[in-house]
DNA sequence: TCAGTCAGGTGACAACGTCAACTGAAAGCC
DNA sequence: GGCTTTCAGTTGACGTTGTCACCTGACTGA
């Protein structure tokens, strides 16, 4: 009924989820291997069939999430129907929620695994690439880099400080991520 | 000749210098208490005496780093010699270049523990607190919350980018840390 | 049909964080 | 000074974890 490889994509993709909700529930420290077994409905030993060791797991899913986060970027970009503001606004969001939602999740999106670093950049290089088309229908070719390099700095300079919850200090005056995208763009769109 | 107080505390400095220097050689993985101890002249056991757990003595290893930061842009914002944007850009130029020099250490910085999240934040505060007191002289008090929160995520990110590898992206084309500081500061001076 | 491949299971090991029990020297008290 | 208390430090032990070597059994290709 099932071939090999069939069964075999559907543990690997079993583990993966196994390990997201994990994280998502407990944070780091939750995801074991034993424990991202069991929740797949095999032994401690089987993802060693699907990833090199458990950093390779983690990247996966960091992997993953970058990729979604590309995919939500390319549809805001490609809609007719919005302004360059509210596509950049849009997507920085996007990725903030992100943090606040999947703090955990975030956190391994924005840390480099010892082993590849180079590894999880590559993944996240797609969502970058699409920020940066939108900056320079804003600002122009030429100033659309270092401002969306600053863009997303800030974005993810944010959602760390939310995620942080070094937002939330009085001294702040109660404000939220949304006023400081805004306040971010606003000050970009003023470069135009 | 010596107290028990005073070679307690001794050993306390030596755990926690023991610890910044393993956690500046291999990241977090390299600090096992084990390590640690022995580092220090100590046995395993032995931090357990001075901190509760694991979690407490890197916390007091970011606390550390923060206190010092604050220390510096205390200096900073007491110099009459200098400008607001000269102070701004020194305070943040330091934070970022912890994240250049430590990168360990850095992120150390700015992960919440499980435990007790607000232990970091506090140590943070007053660092964003002189921060804040720069800014608002640039200004005002009242907008100078939003625009310090900002910039103190900003800076946050800017540093993470650089610490995860990707602003050495080539689509970038090779901008620095210094050079979005210096766009950030100039954005917010214009707002004056 | 049959040898080969490979997902998965299991036993084992070293390393780790942590605790309980112990030791010995400094500190406080009479 | 002698006695008791305090407490930094040591050691043995335990449970958990990541990882490896080895085994098994079902699917695959010829």
């Amino acid at each position: 009924m099932t071939s090999r490889a069939e069964s075999a994509a559907a543990t690997r993709r079993a583990l993966l989820d196994a390990a997201a909700e994990l994280l998502d529930e407990g944070g780091l420290d939750a995801v074991t291997l034993r424990e991202v077994g069991a929740r797949a409905g095999v032994s401690r030993g089987a993802p060693y069939r699907h990833f090199a060791d458990k950093e390779s797991l983690l990247i996966a899913i960091g992997t993953q999430a970058w990729e979604q986060l590309g995919d939500r970027t390319q549809a805001l970009r490609a809609d007719p129907g919005l302004s360059s503001g509210e596509k950049l606004r849009g997507g920085l969001n996007a990725l903030i929620a992100i943090g606040r939602t999947q703090p955990h999740l975030y956190k391994l999106m924005f840390s480099h695994p010892p082993g590849d670093p180079a590894a999880l950049a590559r993944a996240a290089q797609r969502s970058q690439s699409e920020f940066l088309a939108i900056v320079a229908g804003l600002v122009g070719e030429q100033a659309a880099r270092r401002y969306t390099a600053l863009l997303i700095s800030s974005a993810n300079g944010i959602a760390g400080m939310q995620v942080s919850s070094q937002l939330a200090d009085e001294k702040w005056g109660g404000i939220t991520t949304e006023e400081l995208v805004d306040t971010l763009v606003a000050m970009i769109e003023a470069q135009s």
